[in-house]
DNA sequence: GAAATTTCTTAATCTACCTTATTGCTTTCT
DNA sequence: AGAAAGCAATAAGGTAGATTAAGAAATTTC
């Protein structure tokens, strides 16, 4: 098993001693699933935190037409989860599944708290995960509601470069907020006028 | 000065000590500041974070063609923060300004990070605050991409009914992501259908 | 308490984006 | 390899919401 990117990801924010590596290790379930399968439907309770070493996940909701909005991409090195149910320990509306066939850790929200206690300085940790996080989702708010579909389209892209190349534009389009077909056209009158 | 209100809200997820209360509250700054006074400029370093205690702030961007979109309303009980710029330490683009005449509890991000270190407690409380900041934020996205102007409009009177007495329609226009025009359409068609 | 400013409403015109439908292309399944 | 499914592009017609403008109501200011 291979744990340097994760351990690698969590010494971005705080430094941990070899006993603390090993025992949040321990606490580490391995999983790996293929392309469409389902890390969780909507209405399960969220149990668990989701580290991505390989692969693509991704995090989105069904509207009451039937439509799919998705929330959030989680390629290698992001953890995802529904927040909500994590906190709330009631049942969700995230749906999680997997873009391509991925591998990843997981990490039980028991085993969370137990973490917290042994080495406080995972609160931190997941403070400051939790911080950025909420600061890129003020952005996304601010950037639906002041920019033009085709501006948000150019800010995915330089956003996430790795990201176009392995999700189809559909998914593109879920994620800024319009449709495919609108999507495929304004990009198209775009690259026209360049 | 009355403390009641800002450790009251601080007991709902964290218990402190008679010793720690009186900690923390030694690094509170008292302030009070009259409608439309500003409390944070765009292009501002944000070293505080802010809690309300009476009146009601807000906090918005000005977008390239000058338009105001309001991210956030704080009425008492809330914290308030440009949270990039308490992040990143570098200029952030919100602007907090007060609604009506408010009164204020301000703690500094040195001050904050004392407190970490002194009573690691409050590295827990401002996580779940954090959280279900994030909670809220990503349910906002959702809202922006599946409801209508009247869903949203409906759902924010329900959410913040303290808040519509307050604060003028334009500005719940301006936070819910249409224009005062449109809102005062879709609002007469629909109490007119009723 | 009158003047000035801000806010709300209504209405006409305009546009960004949606819906539905068709076609060709690529990927996946058996 | 062939069938089936998923994806991208294009186009015509439709709608939610923006823009502009102007008058009425409410609030603030002096």
């Amino acid at each position: 098993m291979d744990y340097t990117l994760i351990l690698k990801n969590i010494s971005k924010h705080i430094q941990l001693t070899k006993l603390e590596e090993q025992f949040f290790i321990s606490l580490l379930k391995e999983k790996k699933i293929k392309r469409k399968q389902f890390l969780l439907h909507e209405n399960e309770v969220c149990t668990y935190s989701t580290f991505v070493t390989k692969g693509c996940l991704r995090g989105y909701n069904i509207d009451q037409n039937g439509f799919e909005h998705i929330l959030q991409f989680a390629p290698p090195d992001w953890w995802i989860a529904d927040m909500y149910s994590v906190i709330t320990q009631k049942p969700g509306s995230l749906n999680i599944d997997a873009i391509e066939d991925s591998a990843l850790f997981m990490l039980s929200r028991a085993d969370q708290e137990k973490l917290f206690i042994e080495v406080p300085k995972f609160e931190r940790f997941f403070r400051i995960l939790t911080e950025n996080s909420l600061v890129a989702n003020r952005q996304r708010v601010l950037d639906t509601m002041s920019l033009t579909a085709i501006q948000r389209f150019e800010k995915f892209c330089k956003q996430y470069p790795t990201l176009i190349e392995c999700i189809p534009q559909k998914q593109i389009a879920s994620y800024i907020g319009v449709t495919p077909e609108f999507l495929s056209k304004v990009k198209a009158e775009y690259f026209r006028n360049l």
